[in-house]
DNA sequence: CTTTGTGCAAACGATTTGCAGGATG
DNA sequence: CATCCTGCAAATCGTTTGCACAAAG
């Protein structure tokens, strides 16, 4: 039985990517969180204890691992960009009040006939954004 | 019958706001167009035979002209922020190799039923975007 | 050892803001 | 004529980049 972290250096590996302690920070980190952190959450949470990475490295350690298909990004507010370990597909949730942004599991709803775009584009996947009130904001 | 000018005139007056030439100008362009630009390309088209509007006017007309409802932003790239001045419920195709967008007519899919996600969260909203390749692109 | 990554600081680009003059209702 | 808007330039904020040193394979 491999451990959690064996199979995040497995991860990394099998991209082709080295494994140095920041990349297994950012990667790790987003991997065991529900929400979609902005870079600046994460240098801060990595860092809580004693330095593990740079603002900079952060940055590249994301796009690498963007590139490597293991992070995606998510963007539902202007100028701020996300990040979400969970490359498998599913739709999002935003709250409307606080910006709070929760995956919905692809079964949540029925498919999506993509086929009924336009003539002419094709069309090879999607995914559904829902607006609304999360637990909390509903006080 | 009114103008087009008249209308779009009387669509700032009817949301409390002044109309002064360069709040004209954004929206009517925006409205005269299908793609959903970013504020250099609305500069960029404004400016074209002589000067309307300043950068930074273009970023405040456009605010107030969302906070009154008129138009929306659409943010489907990192660090590009698009906007739309079709405010009715539609959804959005991104062609994955030039990144183009086009509006998807809201009848495109059959509803999906958004009282499925998670109980706890009041969804009241939700749009559906599609990747592909466009017509273009295809070639 | 060769290659790739890290961290710092400077560079960059998009957006916001302060302020003085100008236009709107 | 009181209020709100415009335009300029400076400030801000997120992200990228150049480079010297360090670490991974």
């Amino acid at each position: 039985m491999s451990s959690q972290k064996e199979t995040i250096m497995q991860a990394l590996k099998e991209k082709g990517l080295r494994v140095t302690p920041q990349r297994f920070a950012v990667y790790a980190n987003l991997r065991s969180r529900q929400d979609h952190p902005t870079v600046d959450q994460l240098l801060h949470d990595l860092n809580q204890e004693f330095p593990v990475s740079s603002q900079a490295t952060i940055y590249t350690s994301l796009q690498a691992l963007q590139t490597a298909g293991l992070v995606r990004e998510v963007l539902l507010e202007p100028g701020v960009t996300r990040y979400d370990a969970n490359v498998d597909r599913h739709h999002h949730f935003r709250c409307r009040r606080c910006g709070a942004i929760e995956d919905l599991p692809w079964t949540t709803f029925a498919a999506v006939d993509i086929r009924n775009v336009r003539a002419g584009l094709r069309a090879d996947s999607y995914e559904v954004t829902v607006y609304g009130m999360c637990d909390r904001c509903q006080a």
